[in-house]
DNA sequence: TGTACCGTTACGCTGCGTGAAGGTTG
DNA sequence: CCAACCTTCACGCAGCGTAACGGTAC
């Protein structure tokens, strides 16, 4: 049996390939998971594929076209119908408006946190600014005397997982609150007293952690750059003394708010944080 | 060094994992892909990750929520800034519109495809029967008397390929023609003259194959159940009978449309074509 | 001594692409 | 003799999951 005689109605792989536009190797790979074998191979190795090889090619390359799955195209092939292929065009269907939706939310995510970041406002650094605020809803989570260095991250983790519902969130503007005695009186330790973040005004917002009110009222912020750490004698200077040449005083107590953090700078000198507390004429 | 001090202010691969809700094997992999390592690793092999590496996993893990590639991820990792992130951010929502976009168009096809096989007109079979046809334009690719049964397959798969300008469509209303003498005269042969579908008649649909028009006019249809070559001489008595009864005689070519074919069913026998024919009263 | 951690190694998944090394056809 | 086919390994890709097997902490 020549070549010539065995070719007049079989394909080589190579040829079938072609006639599809796949590769062969493709066929291959079909070949050895079963998916698609040639009619017979000849005793020099060579595969031969048929028509009906052929016509099971046409179904899968046009349904891998659409994603589906070769498992899918398996099972249809072994048990088709037109009932089964209605089952498997509503199956892809479902799958490809999954995969729609799941990227819409990516992008409206991506938007948001877009929007977020592209505002950026020409902060004013290391200057005391008195601006008047509207009441604000903030989610608290207290953190105790004896949590050591890891377990405030761990709360501080736990809070930004609960805080925001929307869990695709990298725009965290969280920040830590501090009391007037350990900023002000015992100026050399300074600890967390909880961790808050603002929540959007919506009733329907609800969650396990505390959410506590800041009301209304002049506030005293600075922006500042680097970490608070290695800041904070230096804002304790400035708002000491912006405190007394315009006879305020400080009410309740001190937040500190992370502006622009680690997702943006490698070096902690150019993080951007802001340090503020309600303030009353003496 | 106890396990107690050490943990201070490390965590371990486990404890961090939980942190962000991601399995210890992903922090291997992170690791073994040098996306995310330990600060260090103790002398019991055990890794230790510090802040740093705590602020990196926040991003990664959100990166990652958001389907960034990790390589992409890696590459933000080591050069941050404000400007990087937002072509990031940008760089994923193309991805995702790209996504989308893609999805859309198979729902788009698998729709048509869905309403095409859905629309199950009760066929009669074996029956013929005599309609008025409007004008209708063909693709025609042609079949030479030498080609033999592969040439003839490879043809038709490139007139099923060049025929639709949408590369995704299964539903390939295709058929070929015959002529008057092949079928009527010489009724052992019957050898393909062309092979034929139906377009679309819109104006801006152009192609390298021909295009034919197949005038109006009064048609002969028989659909039929099996294969063309098994029944054909059968479909002759009916044509031929019919004719004589109506007073009726056969204008032009003869045409084999294939209905329901392959795609819905393994045994030949099941398969639904239609052959049709221009007549005229004698 | 149990159990709940930790580690490394290695293979599996999807759907092929990309060689390497060697035989066959014309 | 060469080009153009064909074959069988076998490894690579992304992003982990899932054991298997063994040491360590409490």
């Amino acid at each position: 049996m020549s070549y010539k005689d065995s070719n007049d109605n079989y394909f080589t792989a190579g040829e079938l390939a072609n006639l599809f536009g796949v590769s062969k190797q493709t066929l291959l790979y079909y070949d050895k998971i079963d998916l698609l074998s040639p009619d017979f191979i000849c005793e020099k190795g060579y595969r031969h594929y048929s028509i009906q090889q052929y016509l099971d090619l046409e179904i899968i390359v046009n349904l891998r076209s659409f994603n589906v799955s070769i498992a899918d195209i398996k099972a249809y092939l072994t048990k088709r119908s037109k009932n089964d292929f209605m089952n498997l065009v509503n199956h892809k269907k479902k799958e490809c408006m999954d995969i729609i939706r799941e990227n819409e939310a990516i992008i409206k995510s991506l938007d948001v946190i877009y929007n977020n970041a592209k505002t950026e406002k020409p902060y004013v650094f290391n200057k005391p600014l008195l601006t008047f605020q509207e009441e604000r809803l903030m989610r608290v989570t207290k953190v105790s005397a004896k949590d050591d260095g890891k377990d405030r991250i761990i709360l501080f983790t736990k809070h930004a997982q609960t805080a925001f519902h929307s869990k695709k969130s990298l725009e965290k503007h969280m920040g830590w609150i501090i009391s007037q005695e350990d900023l002000f009186v015992e100026r050399n330790s300074h600890p967390t007293k909880a961790y808050f973040s603002f929540v959007p005004n919506t009733p329907g917002h609800k969650s396990k952690s505390k959410v506590e009110v800041l009301p209304a009222g002049q506030f005293l912020e600075i922006y500042f750059k680097g970490t608070y750490y290695e800041n904070f004698s230096r804002l304790v200077e400035l708002i000491n003394k912006f405190m007394e040449l315009n006879e305020l005083e400080a009410v309740g107590d001190i937040y500190i708010l992370t502006i622009e953090n680690h997702l943006f700078y490698t070096n902690t000198d150019d993080y951007i944080n802001k340090i503020f507390l309600a303030v009353k004429n003496k």
